[in-house]
DNA sequence: CACGACTCCTGCTGGC
DNA sequence: TGCCAGCAGGAGTCGT
């Protein structure tokens, strides 16, 4: 379910009930998800004690002195926090106890990961799957004359090019849609096309958007803490993302639908041109 | 390098 | 009611 606001939220629900706290178990009920669970997974962290929790793209990052536990919840994953003794359902794969609370993953497509980087591996920033990630949407270093600069010889559509997260991260499927719609451009142009001032409205939109969801699902996070439920910040009032043929909620032309890349596409032909 | 197709996996929906 | 195709919010990898 995540996009970048998903695992900010979920960053954030969980941090108070990890940071600074001691790891007192493992448990993996997986050999792993998208890749294997690191290796002696229990033993790097059992009695180690956790640091600050963060976030790069659409990866969440726990932090130990000694390295750094990576997350990645891929298409179907999410974390809770849950009293311990709470059994695990069938596409529980992955523990953290910390005393009388456990992290627990849940994937059912297991296209998620746990990753370790130990320190001596060098920076975490330097990680294969970091490293070449575009910027942060919500720094100050993104800006409508990056995405200007590093499109110029970028000939694929704009939403593939959002989506590509090497120019911005954490424009998923959804926002890419959403934000294409409240800056007025059309999906399928070609990202060298679009000129800078077309690229400052993209830039607020994106920004306006992310912000807009983290701040929907930070309300949320007590009911993403409770044992059950599931947290309810999805349940957004969408202009165009899975709307295809109901009426544009500003000029009330019919929203289409297309594919792109092999993800659904969903945009106005009339408010995006 | 940039691009697009393919891939991993399970669950749900809609059509017949 | 059952079966099956198609689709789902991600992203690494490979061939061109």
């Amino acid at each position: 379910m995540p996009e970048l606001p998903e695992v900010e939220v979920t960053r954030r629900g969980v941090a108070p009930h990890l940071e600074g706290r001691v790891v007192t178990a493992v448990i993996l009920r997986h050999s792993g998800l998208r890749w294997p669970f690191p290796v002696d997974l229990a033993e790097k962290l059992c009695g180690r004690r956790i640091g600050v929790t963060g976030r790069r793209g659409k990866y969440l990052l726990i932090g130990f002195d000694h390295g750094t536990l990576i997350v990645h919840l891929g298409m179907s994953g999410h974390l809770r926090m849950l009293p311990c003794v709470t059994p695990p359902q069938k596409h529980d794969h992955f523990d953290l106890v910390v005393g009388d609370q456990v992290l627990r993953m849940t994937d059912p497509r297991r296209f998620g990961a746990v990753l370790w980087h130990g320190h001596d591996e060098g920076a975490i920033s330097e990680h294969l799957l970091l490293r070449g990630l575009g910027v942060e949407p919500l720094e100050e270093s993104f800006s409508a004359q990056l995405l200007y600069r590093h499109t110029r010889n970028r000939s694929a559509a704009i939403k593939q090019v959002l989506l590509a997260g090497d120019i911005v991260v954490g424009v998923g499927n959804i926002y890419a849609s959403e934000s294409l719609f409240k800056a007025g451009i059309n999906p399928k142009t070609a990202a060298y096309r679009i000129g800078l001032a077309r690229y400052e409205k993209l830039a607020l939109a994106i920004r306006e958007i992310l912000a807009a969801a983290i701040e929907q699902g930070g309300s949320t996070l007590r009911d993403f803490m409770a044992a059950d439920g599931q947290p309810g910040y999805f349940q957004q009032n969408y202009f165009v993302y899975d709307r295809a043929e109901q009426p544009c909620r500003i000029c009330g032309m019919a929203v289409r639908q297309l594919k792109q890349g092999q993800r659904s596409t969903f945009y106005c032909p009339n408010c995006q041109k």
